[in-house]
DNA sequence: TAGTGGTCTAGACCACATG
DNA sequence: ATGTGGTCTAGACCACTAT
């Protein structure tokens, strides 16, 4: 055998659900209801319900008191549009993107970049500057990442080069978890370092994501900054208003 | 007695907790257990997990197996930053500012806006057009909305100045509910329009939002376009990892 | 080992939408 | 009137962290 996590059976039936849904076999207007769902999967209401959650958080379904569950319009949607934003994939679109980082050395925070978000300046933390890409079209985003100093033995064994993000990569070789992801948007004219590595005009609006990436402790482990070319990329999202 | 709608009890629990929160009352590293929570409370363990899953999307507590309940640093931090997103707030940052709209007559969806957002152009959309200010300092918002030709009447009743968004009046006058908000969030330079509203250069860097409000069957209820001037708006936004 | 939060059960009552 | 999803209880066992 291989090695088998043991997913909650909750995660394991949303899963099931969610391939459903994307492959068609639902049908849109006949979602089962909790009590058939029970039955059918052996289950308690409980675990109903909460893999329901997920695949209500994920934008797949909607519900209603009353009235029942549907199947979004959006989950069967065609190739346009794909605002599925699951919590984790909402930061690597990473999927079907590659990216190459070159090694900046080590320091402290930019001073500038420190203020924004609070930080001590500090020193040791690693940096990376990379370009990534979709499929060998023009780039997407020019991006600037550091790493924080306990982290530097980790770092030297990152791979500079594929669809990995930075973060995840650090999840596997230090061990760390990261629990909790800011995100600041805002527009920006492009700096002439990324407008060059971007191939717009110096100036140009670009779309810049600064990402903290906190543990456990709510410490800081990773700073990014992506820049990404206001004509070329959007930020797609969906929010569920509470019930 | 006023009209009391028997808020449930998680929410109250979480209503009650975040004010300790964020009033400082509650000691950052000593946050009661679940356990606790239940006697203090004298509710069931389910009811305060409840509470506590909402102020873990709020972003206010960190939680971890074995380990506790923390309450997050930055929920005490200082005036800078206030990364709190609601699921619902996040569309309200409308507390503390202030807009005035216009008329627009009613016509079919922008051809473009129309495509952008797959729905056909249509007719007899009604439009408003205004601004969003901060406490009389400089515009931070030009915004176009579009409201759904049923809601017409309902339109005639709308309240041009405040601070209450379209949506949430709409909600009032028509008896719709929004269940979902797209969001897509992309930088672009700034119309002449836009660029005049908001005191800015033309073809400034400017961060448009574009969002589609859904009701519980998936139907577009509402669309807006809100341009916010790149220099003086940042969106601000926090992703819990999946546990 | 003791205590935490995570998962799960088997019930119950309620608000709401639909027929 | 029926059935839906929303709230809530009182238990239980487990995975994990800390000591």
């Amino acid at each position: 055998m291989a090695k088998t996590p043991s997913k909650p059976r909750y995660r394991q039936l949303a899963d099931d659900l969610r391939g459903e849904i994307l492959s068609g076999t639902m049908p849109a207007d006949a979602f089962p209801t909790e009590s058939v769902l029970c039955v059918r999967f052996g289950v308690s209401r409980f675990t109903v319900r909460e893999a329901l959650r997920q695949l209500q958080a994920d934008g797949l379904i909607l519900r209603r008191r009353g009235s029942g569950t549907i199947v979004s319009a959006m989950a069967r949607g065609g190739a346009l549009h794909q605002p599925l934003s699951n919590v984790g994939e909402i930061l690597q679109y990473a999927a079907d993107t590659q990216v190459t980082y070159a090694i900046g050395g080590t320091g402290g925070l930019p001073a500038k970049l420190a203020a924004d978000i609070g930080l001590p300046s500090g020193k040791g933390w690693s940096h990376f500057r990379g370009v990534r890409t979709r499929d060998g079209q023009a780039a997407i985003a020019f991006v600037d990442a550091y790493i924080h100093p306990s982290l530097a033995d980790a770092v030297a064994r990152v791979d500079l080069t594929g669809n990995a993000t930075i973060f995840q990569q650090l999840e596997r070789l230090a061990g760390v978890r990261i629990a909790r992801v800011t995100q600041d948007i805002q527009a920006i004219p492009a700096s002439r370092d990324a407008a060059a590595a971007l191939g717009v005009r110096p100036r140009a609006p670009a779309l810049r994501i600064l990402r903290c990436y906190l543990d456990a402790n709510a410490r800081v482990i990773e700073v990014s900054v992506s820049v990404h070319p206001g004509d070329r990329f959007a930020y797609a999202m969906h929010i569920e208003v509470e019930g």
